[in-house]
DNA sequence: CATGAATGAGTCTTCATTCAT
DNA sequence: AATGAATGAAGACTCATTCAT
C-alpha cells in the first residue's frame, strides 16, 4: 500500500524561496561550472522540485544574474559599511577593504568558484560586466579617492591611480590561487601578501 | 557525368592537422567558452570535417587536454629561453618573465580567455591543475631562486617567497583585468604596474 | 497594521464566472489556438486567478467543451428563433438562414478562429462532433426540409438533399475564406456568394 | 545474451530521408494535430532515431514548412499539368481542376487533416498564408481567367470573380465536410455537388 | 469560494560520439 | 585517412493539475 509521504517544503514565503534556489545555485556552480549547473541539480540540491525553479526565476539566465547580484551585493555591503565608518583613517579604511576582500563571508572557495565561472565564459564575462562593473569601479575609485587624500599627508610611492589598479590585479589574482591552490595558498597568506604591497606603498619602512 | 572535385585538405601531415584543430579551440573557447564550443564548431572553424576531430583526439577532454598543453608550453618556452640567456643578470632575468608574462604572442585576449575558460570550472581546474601546475611551479620557483640571489646582494623589501606569491598574483589579476576591462586595462599598463611593483621590492626609490 | 484590501471580483455568481472564462478561451483560442491556450493565459485574460479555471471547470477538456458549446449554442439560437418566425415564407427562412450564418456575432474572426481550431485537431474534431453534430444535422435538415416545401411551390435546380449539403459546404468554405483572407472576402462578401448561388437554385432567371 | 540487432536504415539518401520524415509528419498530423505532433512520434513513424529529425530539419517549424510545402506543390502539380493540356476546352479545364481537388492522391483524409490543422491556429494560418497564398491565389486566377474566356462564348450565370470564389469556398467546404462527417460526405458527392453547381452557372439547363 | 505555489511529466533542441562508406 | 549521417542521452523550459492556506 502507498502511503503519501507528506512533502516538506510547500508554501514557504517566496523570498526565502528564492534564496534557497540562490544558495543552491552558488553550490552548484562551484561544484560543476556554470554550463554544469542544470536546472535539475539545483533544484535537487536545495530539495526541491524541478519545475519550482522555473516558477521562481523566468530562465535561468535570470536565475543566474540574480545569484551573481547576491554575491556582489554581500561584498559590496561588507566593504561600505567599514568605509562608512567615520571613526576610521583613511589608511585604516583601506585595509579594511582588503580585510572585506579576504572576509572568511566573501573569500569562501565556493564563492571564488562562481566569481570565476562568470570570469571564464565570454556571455558570461558580458553579463558580469553589465551587473557588476559599476560596484567594482565603485570599489576602485573608492581605493583612488582614498590614497588620493592619504598622499596629502604622507608620501605615497606610486600614483593613487596606478595603486589602485594594483590593488584591484592582486585582489583578483590573489583569489585565483586560492581557488587554484587551496593547499599553497590560503586566504590569511593572501591578506598578507596585499598589506605588505600597501606597506611598501606607504612607505613606513623608509620613512621609519 | 559527375566528376568528384578532390578536397582542398586531404593528406596533411597529423602534426599540421592536430595543430589547425588546436588553434581552432582555441578561438572557439574564446569566443564560446569551454561548453560553447562544440565539435561542429571546431570542426568548421577549422574548416575540416566533423568526423577527423574525433579521428585525432580521442574525445572532446583530450582536445581540450593538448589545447591548454600548447598554451602552457608556448608560454614556458617564451620565458625559459629568456631566463636561460646567461648575459642577464638576476634582475634582468624577473624583468624578462614579466615581459614574457605580457608579450602580445601570450597575452592575447583570444588566450587569456581560454586560461580562465580553464579556471573558471572545477571540473576544468582539475585539468588545468594536473597538466600545468608543474608548470606553475617551475616558474614561481625561479622567481624566488632568482630573488634569493638578488637578496644576497641588495636589500630586498620581502621575503623572496611572498615577493614570487605576489608576482603571480599580480600576473593572474592584470590577465583578468585586461580580459574583463579591455577598454581601460592594456596590456602595457599592466606590464608598467608589474615593473612598478618590483621597482618598491627592490627598493631603487629608497636606495638613490 | 496589515489591511487586506478586498479584491475587486470575489463571490461573484458561479454564472458569471464561468462566462467570463468562456470568453477569455475564445480570446485565447483565437489569438494562440488550442494548444496554445495555456490555462494561465486564460485567467489572465479574464482577469481571474489560475485557481479558479479548476475550480469551475473540471479540467481543460471541460472548459474547451463548454467554450464550443456556448458557441454552437449562441448560433443555434439565432437561425431557430428565425425560422420559428411564422410570418416567413419558407424561401425567406432558407435566406434567414444563410443571414444569421454571416451576422457580425457570429461571423467574426474570433470565433470563426475557434470553429477551425476545433476542426484542426483529430481529438478536438471528435469532441466537435459529439458535441454539434446533432446541431449540424438539424440545420441541414431544417433546410432540407424548407427546400423539399418550396420544391412543391416551383422548379428547384437540384434536389433538396444535395442543394442543403452545397449550402454546408459553401457555409464552412467562406468561413473559411474569410478567416484565411479578411483583407479579401468580407462577411457581406460571403453572404452575397451563397445568396447568389440560392437565386441559381431557385431559377429566378430562368423563371423571369 | 544481448545481440546487437543491425540497425536497418543507416545512409540513405538525403532527400529520401527528408520524404520519409514528411510523410511520417503527415501520418502524425493527421493523427494528432500539430501541436500534437512530437517530433519524438515522427522519428518512431519513420522508424528513425529522434535525433535525425533535427539534422535534416533545422527545427519542428522548418520541418511542417516542408510539410505543408509538399502537400502544395504535389496539389498544384495535378492541376496545373491538366489545365496545360491544349487539347482541353475552357470548360474541361474548369472540371479538370474540380477532378484535380477530389483527386483520392489529394483527397485523403490524412491529407486534408493536415490542411485543416494548418488553418485552425492562428500562427500556422500565418505560416499557410505565406506559403501558400501564392498557389490559392494562381489557381483562383486560372479559373477566373477560363471563366472570363467561357463567358465570351456563352451566357455565364454570374461574375467570373464571383463564381471563382464561390468555387473556391465550394472545395474547402466540401473538404472540411470530408473531413468531419466522412462516412456521410464521400469525395464523390463532393466532386457531384460542386460539378452541380458549375451545371447551373454554365446554365446547361436554361440554355436546352 | 479563491489563491497561487508546487509538482513532474513531456517537448524541443543540442551535442559528443559512433561507424558505414 | 576522411566523411558526415545517425544515435540517444541530457538540458531548458512549459503547463495541466493539485492542494495548503
Amino acid at each position: 500500500m502507498v502511503v503519501k509521504v507528506k512533502k516538506k517544503a510547500r508554501f514557504e514565503a517566496p523570498e526565502e524561496r528564492r534564496r534557497q534556489l540562490i544558495d543552491a545555485t552558488v553550490t552548484c556552480i562551484a561544484s560543476h561550472g556554470i554550463s554544469g549547473t542544470t536546472l535539475r541539480k539545483v533544484s535537487e540540491t536545495a530539495g526541491l522540485s524541478l519545475g519550482l525553479v522555473n516558477f521562481h526565476f523566468a530562465n535561468k539566465d535570470t536565475l543566474l544574474h540574480h545569484t551573481l547580484l547576491a554575491l556582489a551585493e554581500e561584498h559590496r555591503n561588507l566593504w561600505k559599511q567599514r568605509v562608512m565608518n567615520t571613526e576610521l583613517t583613511p589608511v585604516e579604511k583601506i585595509y579594511a577593504i582588503v580585510e572585506a576582500q579576504f572576509h572568511p563571508k566573501i573569500c569562501s572557495r565556493k564563492k571564488l568558484a562562481v566569481w570565476f565561472a562568470f570570469f571564464g565564459e565570454a556571455h558570461h564575462r558580458k553579463v558580469y560586466r553589465e551587473l557588476t562593473a559599476g560596484i567594482d569601479a565603485e570599489r576602485m575609485e573608492t581605493c583612488r579617492t582614498l590614497l588620493q587624500g592619504i598622499a596629502e599627508e604622507q608620501t605615497l610611492f606610486g600614483k593613487p591611480d596606478e595603486i589602485a589598479a594594483a590593488l584591484e590585479a592582486l585582489f583578483d589574482g590573489t583569489w585565483l590561487n586560492i581557488l587554484l591552490y587551496p593547499e599553497v595558498f590560503k586566504r590569511a597568506h593572501a591578506e598578507r601578501h596585499v598589506k605588505d604591497y600597501l606597506g611598501l606603498v606607504f612607505a613606513r619602512q623608509c620613512l621609519d
